[in-house]
DNA sequence: ACTAAAAATGATTGACAATGACTGTTTGTG
DNA sequence: CACAAACAGTCATTGTCAATCATTTTTAGT
């Protein structure tokens, strides 16, 4: 068995079995546990599998993210909705922060012709900006695999040289002790330098987010105007709506 | 068994199988080791498999049918001739430049398992990095529209927060007195911001821009190395190879 | 048809990567 | 603390590789 078949291999035990063993490996794939140490070694510097005493784990199990193309297609309406609100706070001459994303995406579209500045940390972003004839600045940073985000330090500090009028954020989780979160940390750091740079915040999240925890904390409820579709409870849409504005835009 | 049926072999064993090793296809070819080596060599130049330890896999398919990437098949090959010139000068663990435009585009698909690591300002750039999994860390600045590349002052002090190994540029004009030139003052001094990063400096350019002059102009030849495909009159090769390192690829 | 040049092939080689066995050390558990 | 499992490091062996050369096959020119 070739060196990366077997590697190809022990990815795909993972993906069925949370945690497998190194004798487990040594089994299936009749290699020497040196061999699977060095597997293991390497797997983990590539940042694809995490080691534990006696076997390994995926690296992302609990934060799990859809890539940009598996989001784009759940949900299109609702996000094309939200994203049409969205942009009808947006003035003449506002200079504005676009964080990745595929909710933020759809907000592009209706930027066309309304002579505005956009900064955005997101590469299909840039992308799709400029095939619209918006001026569009990008900031520095790691681009990140799957969803295309630019996060790190630099990052961060690229985004405290601008001054924004209004900022737009996708968000994974909204909850109302948790607040905002987000499953990658540097994305939240990311989305909180945006927030602090910015005159007015607004959250662009369907439904489905609302109650939701993920790992990294973003801000407090209370310093965003979240925009959402409707389809909450009245329970969680009264919480909420103690905590900061709730705009709910019919479907 | 002739050599074209014997590859055409290869790949749709590939198509099957996912990943063959050497033995396996001498046995079924009844060929010589050395001949399906050579087969392999050849199958990677152009891009249709990736060759590992022991035997061979298929590239990544999921960029059958891309869009802006693949655009003029003008010049096609010649880039990609240029682009594998290129990479051949790259080691691993470098710490790369990879400059906006379509040539160095092309250097991407040769950096695959490399464990280099790449700064660039094109956009289409970071989105195809990611792709091949190469850590990828994008820089500030203004989207140009037409070529997403990145510009600006920003764009120049955030490369100058990195040093490069190796610095890979395209070019519009080279020319034996006015040296090296560009439409964009702009992306001149993006360009020119690279070239003091790095500690070797490589230029991508078809025969065609050789004695032609842009408006701005980036740096003198004797900063550089020219990495070009034959098409030159023997007299540009001499006056340009008294001034720098000129690397001619047959095409 | 004959011959020289070019291309393809198979065998060989030294360099290098991958492997499995073995070592002593570290880590978790009772 | 003791003990076994898991570990990283080293070594000899094996397998794989690119480079080279001699031989055969194909192509081109006369």
């Amino acid at each position: 068995m070739l060196t990366i078949e077997r590697q190809n291999f022990i990815l795909s035990l993972l993906k069925k079995k949370d945690i497998v063993t190194v004798k487990e490996m040594c089994e299936v794939t009749k290699a020497s546990e040196s061999t699977i140490r060095r597997d293991l070694t390497e797997l983990e510097k590539q940042q694809h599998i995490k080691r534990v005493h006696g076997g390994a784990s995926l690296l992302k199990k609990k934060r799990e993210e859809p890539t940009l193309l598996e989001k784009s297609t759940v949900n299109q309406r609702e996000k094309v909705v939200i994203a049409q609100k969205a942009a009808s706070f947006i003035e003449e001459g506002d200079s504005l922060y676009l964080d990745a994303g595929s909710s933020t995406l759809e907000l592009i579209p209706f930027l066309q012709n309304k002579s505005v500045m956009v900064v955005t940390n997101g590469i299909p972003h840039v992308q799709m900006l400029i095939e619209y004839g918006i001026e569009t600045y990008c900031i520095s940073g790691k681009a990140k695999e799957g969803t295309a985000a630019l996060v790190g330090t630099k990052a961060v500090e690229a985004i405290k040289e601008y001054r924004f009028d209004k900022c737009f954020l996708g968000i994974n989780g909204i909850h109302s002790e948790q607040g905002l979160t987000t499953p990658d940390p540097e994305e939240a750091s990311v989305k909180r330098a945006a927030l602090s740079q910015s005159q007015s915040n607004y959250v662009l999240a369907d439904p489905a987010k609302f109650g939701e925890v993920s790992f990294a904390n973003v801000a407090d409820l209370a310093n965003v105007q979240i925009i959402t579709t409707d389809g909450l409870s009245n329970e969680q849409q009264e919480t909420i709506s103690k905590q900061t504005t709730l705009e709910v835009v019919p479907l």
